[in-house]
DNA sequence: TTGACAGGTAGGCAGCCTCCTACGTATCTT
DNA sequence: AAGATACGTAGGAGGCTGCCTACCTGTCAA
């Protein structure tokens, strides 16, 4: 759909997915993201470059700090893209309820 | 929540959701999902194999076929995973409208 | 049983990812 | 103006990925 559905990609590494939670929580700066991991400070910058690129976050300049914060449109892509396969697994469930009411018989 | 979430891993590789996507239609045997791309079989065997290892399809023997299926759980445990930034998505939208009441006065 | 077919595995190579430290730049404080 | 703070970027090392060709195993057909 998108041109950039490499939020996939984005997302494959657990310390972006941690990013993506914190934010969860409202926009932080930098230092406050980088705080709750091990990894240097300089590494956590380039997860976020890779979370901005991807579109999953923007950044907003307040004097030197820069504010991250969640954006959504990618997270509602990835959704869509997940819509045939719910279809799929509602099948699945349905399949396994007729299962089970045929044993009830 | 659920120990192998690398189904994010499984699912970055552009090949890997052609797969899924071909899955969606049914149950095909290796050379059949092969034969939609260009790459060598060998390689479509081992795309298969990271998908196997993260839960995605399941493989069943039909002689000397293998028949692959997709497999529901991942993709319901990503759906959950998605779940809390679905509201904030929502949010996002309903600040939105609330902007565009505003503007209507 | 011998050959053809379906598909996995081994091994190797090239490119990418992730981490680091060192450094540069902009902003705030004094 | 000088130092401290917040952050990005450069460059490099090591590991992982993705692709290939060659080869192996198991099954079907003649």
């Amino acid at each position: 759909m998108s041109a950039d559905l490499d939020v996939f990609a984005a997302l494959a590494s657990p310390v972006r997915r941690e990013l993506t939670a914190l934010l969860l929580d409202g926009p932080r700066p930098v230092n406050d993201l980088a705080s709750h991991f091990t990894m240097s400070r300089p590494s956590v910058s380039e997860h976020l470059k890779v979370l901005r690129d991807a579109g999953l976050v923007s950044e907003q300049r307040n004097g030197r700090q820069r504010i991250y914060q969640l954006e959504a449109a990618p997270l509602r892509e990835l959704s869509e893209w997940l819509h045939p396969y719910e279809r799929f697994w509602l099948e699945k469930l349905a399949n396994l309820r007729t299962l089970l009411d045929e044993e009830d018989l």
